[in-house]
RNA sequence: GGGGUCGUAGCUCAAUUGGUUAGAGCACCGGACUGUCGAUCCGGAGGUUGCGGGUUCGAGCCCCGUCGACCUCGCCA
């Protein structure tokens, strides 16, 4: 007999009614009766129910024991009789009427139980996360993550992708998220960076000449958290290829995250391949999101026209001033009492804006302020443009566009979630693509990169030299899936002259990217592929397939919103023999004192 | 750094809206019970109502401050 067990505990079946086992895992549940009592057993595995008599020698320890202490049993299969069978087990038919029993380790009382499925704070359950670990969702949310790693990196190599490593210390970046320093021990006053990304390197690994490189990545940005957003650290399925145009890099990942998706989705639809691919400047104006979900059947439509010079005389004169008018349908929410509209609007004020108009069409004929100052013809246009239905409702969001895209964004959600019109059991993916290169930063008043300063401008340098910067496309596309950003990636600019161009046109001199990529910049100047790639992130990829809102449910160790590990008391302060050793000196005392 | 929600037993929640000794379930401890699978029944222990101040005859509840958790804005090329 083996030390610890002879089979695990959700193997046993009737073929094995007889034999003698032994058995080890945690007690999950105690039902005593005085003189029999049951012990569900529970490992990695699953459940098997353990019984033990009063004659049993095993019967004192299985009395005394606590749940959640390690034992090991010994024992003999025996059928449960068909009237006591558990059908929710796949071990339901049998039982092992335990010989003896030993306890491995003992368990004192638990700061959060393991059985049942409560919800608990996330301060306790972080705290005491090896307990939440062996909870029943919990766990089977972290065996889902290795499972669709797996599967990428299986999806991967069959397409031709190999697997590198890149370095986790490196060198601090100027441009993007704020990077997590690391002291040099060796050259006092310098510091590495955990990589935001490996983007340099996989740029490089192209240039070296390896085609298809893919990576399970980790990467570190210093910025704080969200529900889907984990502080500090994440993981990315990195890829990029060489000799590629966009439509080749959606080619080849479309049918990985498909693949990926059909086989842990359970019975959800997934979009088949190929993924719509939707403008930026389209999807700002459709969904008033460059994420949008399109479970949500709702389409924001610009009715400035509509209004311009009309009887409505608010949005009449800010159009004037350049304003522009969105309109968000609601399918049916005409008949819906008027404290939808009201409610919906003062919403949008709780929200920060300035509100939202509304018309609500009973029998085709339009109620409220809107409808009545903006006269029959103009309401008529609208319902045609619009394609409204008799007993619809229809809101409206007026200022400058950008701001208004949002609200309207905002809006379409709000109006899909209240008249619950989000399709269910499906996976929505898209491809927003066009992305422009450049933006007007009003703070700074000058032109930056709106995203990846080492795209491609569509046009390449002809672009660069005769076009308004801002509006320059960028070979620059990211994958949504219902309504969550999964990666961003690009076609790189992999010519140093276009590269110094776009540079020069954020105000950047030359001598700057020579500085600052130089790694880069130089290895262009020896022979560089076109290549391309992107970056889908794995943790929301498992937040997906888990059905799970928040990014730390399919994380193992998370860190909380402070990014604190509860558990391990990271960050920490160290030595001052550390800090010598760094050439570090502390400002202050020290962290503050609670 | 700003905004929002919350904070009562180890955990999940309640307390007739300012009124007697702050209750219940789970967990824990003790007792009864031979077929349960959220076992059941009886009993026990468990509280500085996050912390500090204020208003009041009286505060878990109202006010001010503070601390903490989460959500969110900023941020995340």
């Amino acid at each position: 007999m083996h030390a610890y067990r002879s089979h695990h505990c959700s193997q046993l079946r009737k073929e094995n009614v007889g034999q003698t086992v032994r058995l080890s895992g945690w007690v999950y549940r105690k039902r005593d009766f005085g003189n029999l009592l049951f012990i569900d057993l529970r490992d990695h595995y699953g459940i098997s129910q353990i019984v033990v008599e009063r004659d049993s020698p095993a019967f004192a320890l299985a009395e005394s024991v606590r749940s959640e202490s390690v034992i090991m049993v010994d024992g003999r299969v025996t059928s449960r009789g068909a009237e006591a069978f558990n059908e929710n087990l796949p071990t339901g038919e049998i039982e092992v009427r335990a010989t003896s029993i030993e306890l491995l380790s003992e368990a004192a009382d638990l700061p959060l139980p393991v059985f049942g499925n409560a919800e608990y704070p996330e301060e306790i359950r972080l705290r005491n996360r090896f307990l939440d670990l062996r909870r029943e969702k919990l766990h089977a949310n972290i065996v889902l993550r290795s499972k669709v790693i797996a599967s990428l990196r299986r999806r991967m190599i069959d397409q031709g992708f190999t697997e590198f490593q890149t370095p986790i210390l490196t060198a601090s970046s100027p441009e993007g998220a704020r990077d997590f320093l690391v002291p040099s021990r060796i050259h006092h006053g310098k510091f590495y960076a955990l990589p935001q990304a490996p983007q340099m390197f996989k740029q490089l690994l192209m240039v070296a000449g390896f085609d298809r490189y893919f990576q399970i990545a980790p990467c570190f940005r210093d910025e704080d958290a969200r529900a889907d957003r984990s502080p500090g650290e994440f993981y990315q399925l990195d890829f990029e290829m060489s000799f590629v145009t966009q439509e080749d890099v959606f080619a080849a990942i479309e049918p990985v995250l498909h693949g990926v998706f059909e086989e842990f989705s359970g019975k959800k639809a997934v979009t088949p391949p190929p993924f719509p691919r939707i403008a930026y400047k389209e999807s700002m104006l459709k969904y008033g999101s460059d994420k949008p979900d399109l479970r949500n059947p709702l389409e924001i439509a610009d009715v400035t026209e509509v209004f311009r010079g009309g009887g409505f005389g608010v949005f009449a004169k800010a159009i004037e001033e350049g304003a522009v008018v969105r309109a968000i349908p609601a399918p049916g929410a005409g008949t819906r009492a008027r404290s939808f509209f009201d409610g919906t609007n003062q919403w949008a004020k709780d929200e920060g804006y300035a509100g939202l108009g509304y018309i609500n069409f009973k029998g085709g004929e339009g109620g409220g302020g809107v409808a009545k100052n903006l006269g029959p013809e103009r309401v008529a246009l609208l319902v045609q443009q619009m394609k409204l239905g008799p007993d619809d409702g229809v809101f409206f969001a007026c200022g400058p566009a950008n701001t208004v895209a949002k609200l309207a964004g905002l809006a379409r959600t709000r109006v899909g979630q209240e008249l619950d019109l989000i399709e269910k059991d499906t996976f929505k993916f898209c491809w927003i693509v066009d992305f422009p290169m450049f933006e007007y930063d009003e703070v700074e008043k000058k032109v930056i990169f709106s995203h990846n300063p080492f795209s491609m401008p569509q046009g390449e340098m002809e672009a660069l030299n005769t076009m308004n910067p801002l509006d320059i496309l960028a070979y620059q596309y990211d994958i949504v899936c219902n309504g969550i950003e999964l990666s961003s990636g690009a076609i790189r600019n992999h010519k140093p002259e276009i590269m110094y161009k776009a540079f020069e046109l954020a105000g950047y001199d030359r001598s700057v990217v020579d500085e600052q990529f130089s790694g880069m910049i130089n290895a262009f100047k020896f022979g560089a592929p076109p290549h391309g790639g992107s970056a889908p992130g794995v943790d929301r990829i498992v937040m997906l397939l888990a059905d799970e809102p928040n990014i730390r449910e399919v994380i193992l160790f998370p860190m909380n919103q402070k990014a604190e590990d509860l558990m391990m008391g990271a960050p920490s302060e160290v030595s001052p023999r550390q800090l010598k050793e760094l050439g570090i000196k502390l400002v202050n005392d020290g962290p503050k004192q609670p």
